[in-house]
DNA sequence: ATTAATAAAATGTCATGGCAATTAATGTAT
DNA sequence: ATACATTAATTGCCATGACATTTTATTAAT
C-alpha cells in the first residue's frame, strides 16, 4: 500500500516532504515485515544483525565494541543482545585474556546452522525489492547514498 | 555518513541487499535526528504526528480511530499518545455525545501555537533532502512508491 | 608506585512499540 | 426485549531503544 493511501493524504507541500514521509513509511513497512518474519524463529532483527556480523568474523571472535560499530542501529544495546543470544546458545561470550575489560563473542555451531537455515528465506525477503529492476535499484542506492551524505554532521 | 562507512562493509551480495540495508540505515539516521529535534520541545515524533493530523482536521475533532488511520506508524498507541498530549494541554479529549464509545480529540490553541512555532524548523528539517534536486526527488518518490506497492499483501 | 584518566562492558531507568486482553457502548438477530 | 456480536477505546505486559551511570580493567602521569 502506498503512502497516500496509508495516511489518507494526497497532497504534499513539496517533493521533499513527500520523500521524507515516504522513506519513513516504507522503512516502517519493511521493519514490521522483518520483525514478523524473525519472530517466527524467536529472533529480533537486531539479534539477527549480531549473528550476521559474527558469521562475518568467524572463526575470529568479536568484542562488543566491534559489534556496536557494525550494527545497523548503533544505539541498540549490544551487551544485552549478546546476553539474549547466549541464553539461546547461539553464541558464546568469554573474557578476553589479553584485556580483561573486553569480551570475546563467538558464534556457535548452532548459531551458524540457524543462519544457514534462514539464508534462503532472507534472500527471498530481499527479493521484496523485486518491484525494481537492476537499473532502478542502482539509482535508488545512489539517491540514498546522496541523502546519507547529508547527515554527516549531526551523527 | 554512508552505509558502507557506517557498517564497515563494502561489498553486498546484490543491489537488492544493499538497497534494503540502505533504506533501513537512512531511515534510522532520519529517525534519530528527528527524535533529537523534537526532544528539545518535549515532544516525540509520534506525538508531533498526532498534532499534525489534528491541525489538519481543525476545527473538527478526531476520534482515536481516525488518528490511528492516518498515523505514519499505525501500531503506535494513539490512546496513550493522546493522553500524553492532553497532560501538556496541547489537545482536549471529550466523550462523543453521539456515540459514547468514541472520543472527540481536538487540538487546543496552545497546540496550534506550538505547531506554528515549529513550522519553520520542520521545513528546514525536510530541507535535509536538499542533497537531491527536484528531478531526483521525484525519481526517489517514484521508486519508493513502487516498493511500497510490493507490501500490499502482508500488511 | 600510587593516583588519576581513559576505555570496555554492564546495568538501571524511562519512554515507546507490539500485541493481547479488557471494558464499555452500540448494533443485530430472533 | 434479551442475548449475542461487533466496535471503540483503554489497559497491561514484555521487548526494545535511548541514554546515563556504574563497575572493572588498563594506561598515563608524576
Amino acid at each position: 500500500m502506498r503512502l497516500e493511501e496509508a495516511i489518507k493524504q494526497t497532497k504534499f507541500v513539496s517533493q521533499q516532504q513527500k520523500a521524507f514521509l515516504n522513506l519513513f513509511y516504507l522503512s516502517g513497512l519493511m521493519k514490521s515485515a522483518q520483525a514478523r518474519f524473525f519472530k517466527q524463529h524467536d529472533l529480533s532483527p537486531e539479534q539477527y544483525n549480531i549473528l550476521r556480523i559474527l558469521r562475518g568474523q568467524y572463526p575470529n571472535p568479536a568484542n562488543i565494541g566491534l559489534l556496536q560499530d557494525r550494527m545497523l542501529d548503533k544505539m541498540s544495546n549490544a551487551s544485552r543482545l549478546v546476553e539474549k543470544l547466549k541464553q539461546k546458545s547461539l553464541l558464546s561470550r568469554e573474557e578476553c585474556p589479553k584485556d580483561r575489560r573486553q569480551v570475546e563473542v563467538l558464534i556457535t555451531q548452532s548459531g551458524l546452522d540457524l543462519l544457514e537455515y534462514l539464508d534462503p528465506a532472507i534472500r527471498s525477503f530481499e527479493m521484496d525489492f523485486r518491484g525494481l529492476n537492476e537499473e532502478e535499484l542502482i539509482k535508488l542506492n545512489e539517491l540514498l547514498d546522496k541523502l546519507s551524505d547529508g547527515f554527516e554532521l549531526e551523527e
